[in-house]
DNA sequence: CTTCAGACG
DNA sequence: CGTCTGAAG
């Protein structure tokens, strides 16, 4: 059982470029997807309800920005979208779909840079990270199969971006957002990819749309899957797919025992 | 020789459709536009100091908005620019050119639909209209050559647009637009491509963007060179040359014995 | 339907 | 650099 995380940069613009067909093709059956930048009605039809997919939207309140979406064969017991707090909720970042006992997180993290080109959302950012943790933490603890899957907006270490030295006061790297994310690991959550590939370098999710640099691979790797504790035994590989084009980021993939639901 | 008149919409995307070469291979002595939708330093340098010509930039306070510019092979003895009137001069709709004793209009008259696609920018659009005509009154009276170039955003009959019937109601073809154009014919000013094409149908310097309306030329002639009595000996031809591609619209000529600026 | 600005990333 | 909204035409 495949299950793919893709921040698709606006759904419209990404499905003009191909996303129907890498969905139909890429063998996935549960996609996440973030930044899709649209109501469900502004979302073309063989996408909005493509054949063999269950479908499942959640939109900012304002438009053209955020949302998150999830695909699946199966249709899921239940779906939650709200962590509680107005400002996390109105923003269209999250989705917790049930499947069986499977929990599938599908996030859109905020990202840290404030209007100003500066960093001063970071705050907002280390919030919602911690808010959803907290919403996560009884599950983890009781060692329920979880899977997070989305665009973190953080790399975790100097391997996880091409210019760790050049970014140490970017939002993307700062000590603080590398340090939530160290929390969530040691409290349990497993990096997939660098689980399965703990040596890999030059692997990366998103490339700055500035410069052409996708093609010197100057890149982040900022989309990840992390499984909890109960989920890693069902887990038996996870992967970047840095050729899938149509976004500035790819897509990232777990492949998951089917009884992971059961 | 020749004398033009184009609204470009945006002379930054008329650049990349052709607007350098056309300018270079049109012929025109005099070049007027309208909608440069940019000021002078966002112009490519090709079209902002293209060879052969002297150019000048009016910009509106508002970016990328409104804007003339006029284009001519010999340097104007002097341009004026306002009309006095704070909400006019702020729009950059206006230039006024001397050329010896020829005084070349180019202005880009105000679009009468307000925010809500209402005709609510009707009243100001019939203020700008009497200014401009207010400060030409004396030249027109005193046998002055004018030539008045320009978006005038007003059909004056119903022979001057596709569907006359279906825009009694819209603004550029209201009874009390086309009152004031008539106003100005009845003073003096001559509309030259009527005068020289008496009979003409169908033959329109603007399309809507909307349904691909120009390959059926359903258009409005909204595009003028007016020509004041004193003028009118010199003007040899006036056409419209729908042919020529880039904008919305296209432009307007008229052909001027070139002792008009003696 | 298209231009441009401005927000955001 | 690209995706969107929103104003404007």
């Amino acid at each position: 059982m495949r299950i793919a995380s893709w921040n698709v940069n606006g759904l419209r613009a990404c499905s003009k470029k191909g996303f129907g067909d890498w969905l139909s093709g890429a063998g996935a059956d549960i996609v996440g997807v973030q930044e899709v930048r649209a109501n469900e009605e502004q979302i073309p039809n063989e996408v909005r309800n493509p054949e063999g997919f269950a479908t499942h939207f959640v939109a900012a309140e304002r438009p053209g920005y955020s949302g998150v979406g999830l695909f699946s064969r199966e249709t899921p017991d239940e779906i939650e979208t709200k962590l509680g707090v107005e400002e996390f909720d109105a923003e269209g970042r999250l989705q917790i779909a049930r499947f069986g006992k499977l929990q599938v997180v599908n996030c859109y993290f905020p990202n840290g840079n404030g209007k100003e080109r500066d960093n001063s959302r970071v705050p907002f950012k280390l919030d919602f990270y911690r808010a959803l943790f907290d919403r996560l933490e009884k599950g983890l603890r009781d060692g329920e199969p979880i899977l997070v899957m989305g665009d973190f907006n953080t790399a975790h270490r100097p391997v996880d971006l091409a210019r760790p030295k050049q970014n140490e006061d970017t939002s993307g790297f700062l000590p603080e957002e590398r340090d939530e994310l160290d929390r969530w690991l040691r409290n349990g959550f497993v990096d997939t990819f660098r689980h399965f590939h703990p040596e890999a370098k030059d692997r990366y999710s998103w490339w700055s749309q500035r410069f052409n640099v996708r093609a010197k691979n100057i890149g982040w790797r900022i989309d990840y899957v992390l499984a909890s504790p109960g989920a890693m035994p069902y887990v038996k590989a996870a992967d970047i797919l840095h050729d899938v084009m149509g976004s500035d980021h790819c897509p990232v993939v777990v492949d998951v025992a089917p009884d992971a639901c059961r």
